[in-house]
DNA sequence: CGGTATCCAATCAGATACTG
DNA sequence: CAGTATCTGATTGGATACCG
């Protein structure tokens, strides 16, 4: 086990819902990893390129922690070269529901953000 | 302006929604800080016996932050001992959508994992 | 009461090199 | 291709002291 798979379950992980799911979406990039794996499952290195300026490390880093809390899915296809995919689970499909509101809100925000110029 | 206050904007935070959002709500605490105020408006140290395990420190430069989004509202009363309450903005209660979603993502989750055991 | 300032430890995160 | 290992700098965050 790695440093950056030992997942900090915060206090209140048990009881409080909002905890929970930030004890699995939270960090700055799952969502946005997520967001991406929503349209399609995708191999490592096209998920690097669209999620952005996120680093290999760190990708593996959250990819593991995702796949420990039952999100997505690794499948490595023994060939050569290697080809892994990541896709979600149905747990993880089902943040999508997260993601529709996160993005309802940042369209109003931006909408506000440009009548506001 | 403390170092704190220097709010990262991400790359595509004008364009991705997710993104615009999560420039406002991500990070460990201001959810769980938004979540106590949506009930009701609070004080500094009220707020941080509820928020939980939060540094002085680090509620402070996490207001301050939301402030700068317009998110909360900071109101000094002139007295001594000092008094000061913060309150969600019209914006700010607009996250409650969030919120609830993250509830009932989290109580499923709490659900499920109580049936595993 | 509600902060700020300072110091220091822990953690995060990028760059680079290497590998099955 | 999809990682791991290592080193290093940056950032976070706690503890403490002090202040209006």
């Amino acid at each position: 086990m790695t440093e950056q798979n030992v997942i900090d379950k915060p206090e209140g992980y048990f009881t409080c819902p909002v905890r929970r799911t930030l004890s699995v979406v939270g960090g700055k990039w799952k969502l946005l990893i997520i967001n991406e794996l929503l349209v399609s499952p995708l191999r490592f290195n096209e998920l690097k390129r669209r999620v952005g300026k996120i680093s290999q490390r760190l990708l593996t880093a959250q990819l593991r922690a995702l796949e420990e809390d039952g999100i997505v899915t690794r499948e490595v296809k023994n060939i050569m070269p290697p080809h892994v995919e990541y896709r979600l689970t149905t747990q993880g499909q089902s943040i999508s529901e997260v993601i529709e509101v996160l993005t309802t809100w940042g369209e109003k925000a931006i909408e506000q953000d440009t009548q506001q110029q």
